[in-house]
DNA sequence: GGGTGTGAAGGGATTCACAGCA
DNA sequence: TGCTGTGAATCCCTTCACACCC
């Protein structure tokens, strides 16, 4: 099965296990069937087994899996442990929420700045905040993924930050906008999760 | 097609349309072709077609649609202004950013009120802040919808939770928990979706 | 003509069923 | 025996192609 392209959903399904697996692990926890798992992260087994055989054979019949051995599987060969550097744009209570998140590193990468309107009013910050006006000089050249965290101007703060080199937006902004092809965005909207969330309490149609 | 049982994908859909289709009318814009709101949103116009046919007859042969007339539609049909009581559970920065946002009116509900491990200290906020320890006696009944911003003991809380009868969560933890059949969880991983940009600005696999 | 609505085809993803191995 | 890995079947979703209507 390796060598195989690995199909989206699966791919999308990566990130889900390698938080149940760190966990396990934390727990002191050394292998794990497919079956446990799949109560732990609400996916069929024969799913997952499917899902690990993508990245080669893993498991052993009677077994299971060894969990270290599956975390580094996909720390190595998903690219789930890439540096990525990380910008935050709009530095108000959701940026810094961010910021705050202790996950960052020996995950995806580090925020190594931000940039926000009023960029003296914000202190108590570890990173560097620049004036968003300036992001043409100030945007390090390696950052490739943005955070948005604006409400307002959006779309023209978006063509800039794409001029500027990023490839991929994790976005909380509610204002709609486009972006051309090749730049990905991932759309975090609180709003449209509540009304899938309402759609299937009240209809269980999801 | 109407009667006939709307499709997962669908579902998951309909907010992106009506965000859209809300834009559009902000602009003064009165009809759309599923042309035009397929580059909006990027999904194809055959999609978009098939989407909105689940719910009547909707467009006009050689017209389009009537911006109105669909978010009307998707107002009553699906019920997407349903006005449910929605609480926030830990009231550090992310639980009062999302408290900011000024789109809860008149799209899901409202936030009701909030719970923190340390109630005093939150100020400048527009809501009753409870103990979270005082969750059982305190949770409005009609509430079913929890926003959950806590980062420790978030099994115990969630646990808690539905025993008060809360039946869906939006989560911001990072901490891996497990939920009984009939609970819904939406996850916002931040972690996730950037492990997921990466991969797809790296591989072009998503 | 220029668009929508939809049967039918095609493509992916999930699940079944079981071979194969520890 | 018990669990993984995987061909085959099934199911669901998307896309094509075109009839139909304004």
């Amino acid at each position: 099965m390796k060598n195989k392209k690995i199909p989206k959903a699966t791919v999308q399904r990566y990130p889900l296990y390698l938080k149940a697996l760190r966990k396990l692990k934390a727990d002191g926890q050394t292998r794990v069937m497919s079956n446990e798992l799949a109560s732990l992260v609400s996916i069929e087994p024969t799913t997952i087994r499917r899902d690990f055989s993508f990245l080669g054979t893993l498991g052993k019949q009677g077994f299971g899996y060894d969990i270290e051995k599956l975390i580094q599987t996909f720390s190595n060969e998903v690219g789930m442990n890439i540096h990525e550097k990380i910008v935050i744009v709009g530095m108000g209570n959701l940026g810094k929420a961010l910021l705050n998140y202790n996950e960052w590193e020996h995950t995806v990468g580090e925020i190594v700045c931000a940039f926000d309107l009023d960029p003296i009013s914000v202190n108590n910050v570890s990173i560097p905040v620049y004036d968003l006006n300036d992001i043409k000089g100030k945007l390090p050249e390696e950052c490739r993924i943005a955070i948005l965290c604006i409400t307002k101007n959006v779309q023209n703060t978006v063509d800039l930050l794409i001029d500027c080199g990023i490839k991929g937006f994790v976005n909380f902004a509610t204002e709609h906008f486009t972006v051309p092809q090749g730049i990905y965005v991932k759309n975090v909207d609180i709003i449209s999760s509540i009304q899938e969330l309402v759609l299937s309490t009240t209809k269980g149609s999801i």
